[in-house]
DNA sequence: GTCTATAATTCGATAGAC
DNA sequence: GTCTATCGAATTATAGAC
């Protein structure tokens, strides 16, 4: 349904949305507020979507599927090795929350407020991506990397990485990526 | 201000917002339904609190000294070796958000919607707390238990204890305690 | 301390002209 | 695709009786 009506216009208004929704929050942020940053009349947004609930599913939808992709692209490019993956992974995501930014914010800070008809058409993409990190754990547990169980190692790792965006400031002297490795530094044996 | 006005009866309406915080999020919560939880029309509720935000700020106010409290005495009764006060710290944070229930829980996930000056009043609890963290975790890097930057590894582990209010099912077959042993084994070095 | 009643505002969404 | 104009509902908060 969604992807019938992808028009570039739509990808900007979602753009701008997504960055209203991590500033204020999406039930905060209202029709008019969104309207006025995208430079038309609340009444206009409405041609672009059907309600506001719409606005947010694609902004996660986006969110999530980018996180996805840039999370692949990265596997991708950074061979077999488990500590080399599992440092892609968690660099990847912050990539995602702070340099491309909003939308995977957006998407795991924001989930709930969808309704569940959209919670569940967009659940598989959230889960691909959780299974993609599963993954990377189970291979550095097998190498004798890290240790634990599998699941809440995933969770709390991710649950560390996601809870940064509440106190991470990008102007500091720190990089993503520091972060990333020093989160990866922290939970490998020595 | 609010130290002079802790009748049982506004700390038992402060219990039950909590609750309704917890399960709708603060702005998604109505003073009606607020007041029907607690079996009074919408208009008393301004008796006990002048505004919304108060009700808000009594919450956190609560949760962040109750979380307060409860670390403090857990570091009291389990001596001074670094990896049982770690240990202690991670039970305690995950009592106050599963046990205990609620206030706390709305004072990490809703502390940006406090007004400034709540925000201003508030936050020396909030860094009484993190500093006792950052204690704890220093102690455990000075005897070799882990590894890594203090600051860092202080907000790594609360993130990820944090985030398990998005997760965990207090029905399922772990525990708190095991999920906090859990994440303090995931980060020692053996 | 709780009630009823309502003021004042803001919200999401629609209709129809252009 | 955007505008103007506005509807109807919901929201926070107040006023005054009991």
């Amino acid at each position: 349904m969604n992807v019938m009506n992808e028009s570039p216009r739509r990808k900007e208004l979602t753009r701008l949305a997504a960055q209203l929704f991590v500033q204020e929050g999406f039930d905060r942020t209202t029709v008019r507020m969104l309207a006025q940053e995208m430079g038309i009349k609340s009444g206009s947004l409405f041609h672009h979507f059907k309600d506001k609930q719409e606005i947010l599913a694609a902004v996660i939808e986006e969110g999530t599927q980018n996180a996805l992709a840039i999370a692949r692209q990265s596997l991708k490019r950074c061979g077999s090795d488990p500590e080399a993956r599992l440092r892609a992974m968690a660099r990847a995501h912050l990539e995602t929350l702070f340099a491309d930014r909003n939308a995977h914010v957006v998407a795991l800070f924001e989930w709930r407020r969808l309704d569940p008809a959209a919670s569940a058409h967009l659940s598989h993409l959230r889960d691909a991506y959780e299974a993609l990190w599963v993954d990377v754990i189970d291979a550095a547990l097998n190498a004798g990397l890290i240790h634990g169980d599998r699941f809440l190692v995933s969770r709390f790792v991710l649950g560390a990485l996601n809870w940064t965006v509440r106190w991470y400031d990008p102007n500091g002297s720190r990089t993503p990526d520091d972060l990333a490795d020093e989160l990866v530094g922290m939970i490998m044996a020595r």
